[in-house]
DNA sequence: CATGAATGAGTATTCATTCAT
DNA sequence: CATGAATGAATACTCATTCAT
């Protein structure tokens, strides 16, 4: 992943990785099927890790809108934890998107699952509005917190991600308008 | 674009372009420097035109509101007329970012300034809350646009994206947080 | 000849040449057959001249000795007058070699003819040994006074060149051997 | 060698030397930078070898026109040794010299060096003339027997090639001026 | 298990030359 | 006579992958 943050996924050799991890070059075909499968490896790995951690987490919470302030705090959370993770996961990874497919969409696919869980759950709390397309929201929160990230990986981690995850929240649930007084 | 959109950027050939377009290899490079400007070029011509486009509209519209409800119904409009165009943009064009930094930072910074002039414009109007980190929300509405619509792509463009605009500009204005009574 | 100076043969383009002459690209197909008919058609023409000069100079030289000395005399002073012309014939010819042969082969053969010429009429005069292989000596001198020639062209011509010319034909003539008291 | 001797350097295509040294064309790549630089160590290598060997051969003659001899009669016995060597030396290597300046000119400084210092060490012996423009003498020595080897490696060596050692190198030291009485 | 030398498929780009206008 | 847009052949180099040791 070091290789992969620092040169992206088509810039970097797998004679690279293969010295970076100390090994010979043939010895990374011993573990991987192929290039791909390297990162493709790690995707599945990390994503486990990442939604174990955050159902955990989440199953602590009490109500729906303390669990959408848990996700995002914990993904804003593992991002700053490792940037270079971060760096692959934002930026690189779109760019095999069409070669991993399958990996890419099983995440996505279980980040959208989880968001739609969450807001279920708040309707049934009721604290979430009944009248929403539940596929609309979803994607505007992960798109939105995923956007926030790359633009924070971007920067170079220059400003505190961790102080934007409740204002942002906020939005999902206030919306921007003035209020009616 | 009907190769890049096919193949995706580095999947495609100069050969296959030139082919194609109906001409020899050698003429691709009387209009272009090399294959990366033929999708900087394209880039940058037609977000030249969706911006002139959506400029002269928001002109038209007399609040904030209206221009953020026209603003993505003209987005989603210009992403359903061209499935192609869309495709690159949305797919392709982030597995060149590395290299095409310039052109497709300026087209985003140009939607997020955009997207910010109408939220500054609601504040002023007292249509749009005071309290807002308006970078945040800036990269909330534009990726959420984007995301919606990637997801229109990828599915085959099977379902209406119009009819979309409108609860998604809802869900920025209002939030999903369930009116207290 | 300015082109291929600067550039090199190969490194030439027939467009470079076009517009230096201030033609179309096209155009130097009505006067050159191809590209390497433009670097032959100024060697024809200019070793033409040369030799139209020389051999009209030396016919006014009384003896063998004096035709030697005028020879190279006239050889340098034509390098020194035009040192793109120079330069090309130094340098870029032989890189086309391979391609060139009839012109240069004529150019050098017509050179060596020459210097033997002189050679057997030293003789006859009895002021040239007798014992000589002429095609050798024919050899020292061309090359001689070629490489000579070389040197001051990639030396950038610092030197004068025209100083050279009587003590290089002493060297002939004399040798480099101590007399014997 | 054998391929560059045969097509010419820039005729000579990477793929026409593997196949020929019998390996595949990424092999050539482990072993030279590029293709010039396959020129470049053959040069480096050989150059090395043949002024060891000149070095070494030159130590045993017991004053400078032994030396002279010896030299010209080893350079020509290599050349004879072996004609591909010589092609690609007398012929290709002046069509990359705008390439490798630095190997071509490293070897003719040090054969223009080794020549002159044969002659100052004469001049100490009294057997070579004080009144000489030594650099000029060092060129005229250098660039006949390169001549000299050109010649006879384009006739396709058909003629005895050792047997002109002496006679050109009596040619050096006595000229050609006949005798006065 | 590990190595790393060898493989060879794959591709952007240049530029001499042509020919319809 | 002149143009210059179009042509398309031709080639060095990289790097994921293999496999004999």
């Amino acid at each position: 992943m070091r290789v992969f943050a620092q040169e992206g996924y088509s810039g970097s050799t797998v004679s690279q990785i293969a010295r970076e991890a100390g090994v010979a070059d043939g010895t990374i075909y011993l573990y991987f099927k192929n290039k791909e499968d390297i990162l493709a490896s790690f995707v599945r790995q990390h994503s486990q890790e990442f939604f174990d951690r955050v159902e955990d987490s989440l199953a602590r919470e009490k109500n729906a809108i303390d669990k959408l302030h848990a996700l995002v705090r914990l993904h804003f959370a593992a991002s700053r934890l490792d940037r270079h993770k971060a760096l692959v996961y934002q930026v690189e990874m779109r760019q095999s998107s069409r070669l991993m497919k399958a990996e890419i969409r099983d995440a996505l696919k279980r980040y959208l699952d989880l968001v739609g869980a969450i807001l279920e759950e708040g309707q049934q709390e009721g604290l979430i509005r009944q009248d929403l397309y539940v596929g609309l929201v979803k994607r505007m929160i992960f798109a939105s917190v995923d956007e926030v990230i790359t633009a924070w990986v971007i920067s170079g981690g220059k400003y505190d991600l961790a102080a934007l995850a409740d204002p942002l929240v906020d939005l999902f649930l206030d919306g921007v308008r003035a209020q009616a007084k």
